[in-house]
DNA sequence: AATAAATTTGACCAAACGGTCAAATGCCGC
DNA sequence: GCGGCATTTGACCGTTTGGTCAAATTTATT
């Protein structure tokens, strides 16, 4: 183990330690809600730590977006794999899905600061997101040129996608509720996935 | 004008500026991002005032889910407004997109309030909810028995239903954003709506 | 008009919060 | 093992916040 690892080392474990621990926070409580005191509690570091590491509350909050911006991203790319519809729309979905699935802390965070207006991210909505829409959108209308999907306007389908399976990080706590108190299993969850795939491929089928 | 019309409307009326300016602050802070000065400010009314008639914040707050309850379960009861799917879904999901785009604060309180694991309406879910879910899942596992729709799990079709059409209230600020600014008119959201029902009922349709 | 009840409001308070700081401790190359 | 740097931490502080209170004012009742 050379010296810079090491070094390294300590800031990059404290550094994810503590943003773990915000990210739960924030998805419990919300930015204002949430305290630099629990945060700090739950990442089992004292107070002063934690803001040697995050000077304020903001640029930690900021650093949490981060990491979800960059799954976002990520999952954003599967819709390019394939040109035929039934497949980009059913690997993007399934991505999507699954982001839900293995970040639910990160996502409902995300899903608060899109609800909030967009405090912090106005700036990717602005550019990264709409282009990515515009493009997105292009494809779509020449698969519907091409016979391929009927007549729909693309922006209302991806609010679709975006809704429906950010839902399944958003609405965890009610789906449990409905399910007698047990979490949604890892069948049940691909279950879902497949019938919102499949939902929407259909939905989208030409005449 | 008798005596007790005015007695209450003072009441009556005072509660209801409260409450509006509640349901706004609520929506764009969340609960702990609230303060009863800046609803208070937004009542046009002295903080001590706003305690007079909501005694705490967490009561103020209950109020305004109670009220946004109300609404749900108001569209929740089109559903029922005919035996044949595709009338009943075209109602229900309609019912519930006007609720989102004529209520999007408390929609937007509400959301946040399932999102956060439900800590106020806890029993609703339980109880009210998990009763609706049970009786209308009946109902669609008939039509399906029927052949009038494809073999799909009721609930999550509810989900979806319940997903997309609140996300014309959770992210109409982003949906803004991807219109140059411009937030989403009336015709726009007309359009919106008749996707989402016909892209739902297509993707139910049996084989 | 007199009395009681409802409403209004400025001043105030204890608790909680984000952030600071200086002193202590650990870690590393030399 | 020493000097320099990174890290740790308890104590502390100014501000904000939810809520209180008593006195003033308005409204309703007789």
């Amino acid at each position: 183990m050379d010296k810079p690892l090491i070094k390294v080392s300590i800031r990059a474990e404290n550094e994810r330690v503590i943003l773990e621990a915000a990210e739960a926070i924030f998805a419990a409580a919300g930015f204002k809600g949430a305290t630099t005191a629990a945060i700090a509690a739950r990442a089992g570091v004292p107070k002063a730590n934690l803001h040697y590491y995050f000077p304020t509350k903001a640029a930690l909050y900021r650093a949490v977006i981060e990491r979800v911006l960059t799954a976002w991203l990520a999952a954003a790319s599967s819709f390019d794999e394939s040109d035929d519809p039934r497949e980009a729309l059913a690997r993007y979905i399934g991505a999507k899905m699954d982001l839900a699935r293995s970040m639910p802390l990160s996502s409902r965070v995300w899903a608060t600061e899109i609800m909030r207006g967009a405090p912090v991210i106005q700036d990717f909505l602005d550019t990264a997101l709409a282009q990515w829409v515009a493009e997105r959108s292009r494809i779509v209308q020449r698969w519907i040129a091409e016979g391929k999907l009927r007549p729909i306007e693309p922006k209302y389908l991806f609010y679709m996608i975006w809704a429906t399976t950010q839902h399944y990080a958003n609405a965890a706590h009610e789906m449990t509720s409905l399910e007698n108190g047990r979490p949604l299993s890892d069948r049940q969850f691909e279950a879902a996935k497949r019938q919102v795939i499949e939902t929407i491929i259909a939905g989208l089928a030409p005449p």
